[in-house]
DNA sequence: AAAATAAAGGATATTAAGGTCTTTTTATAC
DNA sequence: GTATAAAAAGACCTTAATATCCTTTATTTT
């Protein structure tokens, strides 16, 4: 469904607003240790993350990334956009070039129920959601 | 959502099924032409689904393939999972191990919900159905 | 039987995703 | 100011998906 680089950021990005309860901050490899991502990979993800200001970061010495904005106005569709693109959001489930409802391809009707509850669904949760969902060692498995 | 592969696949096996309507065979170039897929790719793809009983072929002249069984009975679940595997069907949106309701991931909750419509679609879908959507040059764009 | 046709199979090429490493830049702590 | 810590940036490697080509096998037509 998502990329491995989308997995990978979601988790980070909830480990991240998790530690901003406390300590503000926190750095790549706490992040990577808690969400079991591989390190330098998901530093890539994060840096991507940077420009499109979903979060901050800071150089140096107790330096880290941190939620910039408040967790409830990052959607997850913002994640998803930001890190796979909007693609699958609107994507012909055949694969033709654009999906499109006056010329259906013939999974159409179906796909588009299935696409459009992807769509509700990561305009209506936040980090917020996903942080109230998220309980202590689950990226351990 | 889907592979390349499997865009291809349910691409093709609709212009088999409609094709069977009429001739009952239909080779390579045919299929090819009409669901606008490269051929060689096509092949493999086909080849894949004679294997796993999907359809059947015939070589030499007046050769091609064909839909063995009835259109109803090969749902859009069964070419899924011939060709991309069951994974998608079950597998956690934030990709660990295994999707797991008692030690959910933050996005569990949510993510079943989409998951659910996705199997729904695909168990109550079947090539017939497909057959029926397809209207002339739908793959022509 | 021979020629022709079409799928099957195997080998190879290309591209994109996924992942790692090293160097550079920036900020903090001392 | 110097040393240190941490992110940014860039180069590189690996793997898997996508795609093509060539040879073989089976079947039909003549
Ligand atoms: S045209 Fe294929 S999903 Fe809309
Ligand atoms: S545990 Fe992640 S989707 Fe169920």
């Amino acid at each position: 469904m998502f990329s491995k680089a989308c997995e990978y950021g979601i988790r980070a990005l909830t480990v991240i607003a998790e530690a901003g309860k406390e300590h503000k901050k926190i750095g790549m490899k706490d992040i990577c240790k808690l969400a079991k991502t591989p390190e330098f990979f998901t530093a890539k993800i994060l840096q991507n993350l940077v420009k499109q200001k979903i979060i901050g970061s800071q150089k140096g010495p107790s330096g880290g990334f941190f939620i910039a904005k408040d967790l409830d106005k990052i959607t997850l569709y913002d994640i998803v956009e930001a890190i796979d693109g909007k693609e699958i959001f609107v994507k012909c489930g055949l694969g033709l070039d654009k999906c499109n409802a006056k010329k259906p391809c013939p999974m159409h009707s179906q796909f588009e129920l299935v696409r459009n509850e992807l769509n509700e669904m990561c305009r209506n949760n936040n980090l917020e959601d996903l942080v109230q969902g998220f309980h202590g060692e689950v990226y351990n498995r």
